[in-house]
DNA sequence: GCATCCCGCCAGTCG
DNA sequence: CGACTGGCGGGATGC
């Protein structure tokens, strides 16, 4: 039951190709922000935001856990989040990093694992997750056993907690690039066995994914190595901040909405050789969002900040930005700007698509964002491309 | 070939 | 007990 019920939309526009750039992690991500970070989004409904992405549910938990542990979400309750925005980003990764110093330090070696969750969030609201555990001399590798902490052991997987562990790895330690494979030797235990090593990496994937798509990290090539490896972009941790501009630009660049709502029935099994993109449209928007950017470049740096903004100019791997089939040309317009109530019910067969008015009102918000993140964290100098 | 990582089964949890 | 959550890893895709 479930899923499948909305599917079966057009079938008639023919091929659409499967595409496995446009379903990543990251531009859903990115569409998932574009979605929310705007006024009036207080809470957030898993169902909903499924809809409106056009995706399954199950990948909606992904990307929401992975907030939730950088803090620009917060769990309300069944099924609902509460919005936080990217402002509690910085003291929520202030919490981690203290949180990690003090845990390597007074935890050597020898964990006592079930960690106490010392997590000193003030305003019970922020409580991330919980504990951390990384220890590891609890192999909890026997089955069978050890039925007392199921949960826990769980818990000690969940995609929240590596990520904030991830992380971690950066806020406390010189290292500002490292493999995956690394990366999952060190949160794991150990040597591990193989397998077990597989599924971090994969898991450590989907995670970099979505904070790459955020710009916490980038993608890059080991100079020496020639190894991938992900390269911390910044923000607190030390001093290096990042460009919350370049977020901005990327992101406006990267967007593309409107990969078909449901894409249910678009399966990777189905093999096919027509394209599948359509630019003309999204050509326009981009360009669009483009010009956006210049006037928000400017805003920004006149709002006080003198670094330069643009880093390194968009060599995000996150990919050509997937260009994606804009619905075939329409009516699209709609000229309500009282949009959002209607989504809902249009999530079938409108695909969002953001428009002068939107867009001008989610920079509008990013430029917020921006300031509060930045007066919030800096305090001197940005800037500071290490090697 | 191997790095990437989407997809969705299905086992726990929660209301 | 049914709905929610979300670990997990097979195997397709991308380069």
């Amino acid at each position: 039951m479930a899923l499948a019920s909305s599917a079966s939309q057009e079938t008639g526009s023919g091929h659409s190709t499967y595409c496995r750039k446009q379903k990543s992690l990251g531009l859903l991500c990115s569409n998932f922000l574009s979605l929310y970070n705007r006024d009036g989004i207080e809470t957030i409904g898993l169902d909903d935001a499924a809809a409106k992405l056009g995706v399954e549910r199950r990948r909606i938990y992904d990307i929401v856990n992975v907030l939730e542990s950088v803090g620009v979400l917060a769990k309300k309750a069944k099924n609902r989040y509460s919005w936080k925005g990217f402002g509690a980003i910085p003291r929520t990764l202030q919490e981690l990093k203290e949180k990690g110093l003090k845990e390597s330090c007074d935890a050597s070696d020898n964990s006592s694992y079930a960690k106490s969750f010392d997590d000193d969030e003030d305003e019970g609201f922020s409580n991330l997750t919980t504990s951390s555990q990384d220890n590891k001399s609890n192999p909890s590798c026997v089955p069978g056993i050890s039925r007392s902490s199921k949960t826990e052991n769980r818990k000690e997987k969940s995609l929240g907690l590596l990520t904030q562990n991830f992380v971690k790895l950066f806020l406390c330690s010189n290292v500002n690039m490292i493999s995956l494979d690394e990366a999952a030797k060190v949160l794991l235990g150990d040597g591990q066995d193989p397998s077990m090593m597989r599924t971090k990496v994969r898991r450590l994937y989907d995670i970099a994914n979505v904070l790459s798509s955020m710009n916490f990290i980038e993608k890059i090539h080991h100079p020496e190595t020639r190894k991938p490896a992900f390269r911390w972009l910044g923000m607190p941790g030390k001093s290096e901040s990042t460009s919350a501009v370049a977020w901005l630009l990327n992101e406006s660049k990267k967007r593309t909405f409107g990969t078909e709502l449901t894409n249910a029935n678009i399966k990777r099994t189905k093999v096919v050789s027509s394209i599948c993109v359509n630019p003309d449209q999204d050509m326009k928007m981009q360009l669009q969002a483009q010009v956006k950017c210049e006037t928000l470049q400017n805003e920004v740096e006149r709002s006080n900040l003198e670094q330069d903004s643009r880093q390194t100019p968009q060599n995000y791997q996150f990919g050509p930005f997937a260009p994606v089939t804009v619905a075939q040309a329409g009516a699209p317009e709609k000229n309500k700007e009282n949009q959002v109530h209607d989504w809902e019910s249009l999530a079938s067969t409108y695909r969002p698509q953001y428009h002068n008015q939107a867009l001008r009102d989610l920079f509008a918000h990013y430029v917020e964002a921006w300031k509060s993140w930045y007066s919030e964290v800096a305090g001197k100098k940005p800037i500071q491309l290490m090697s």
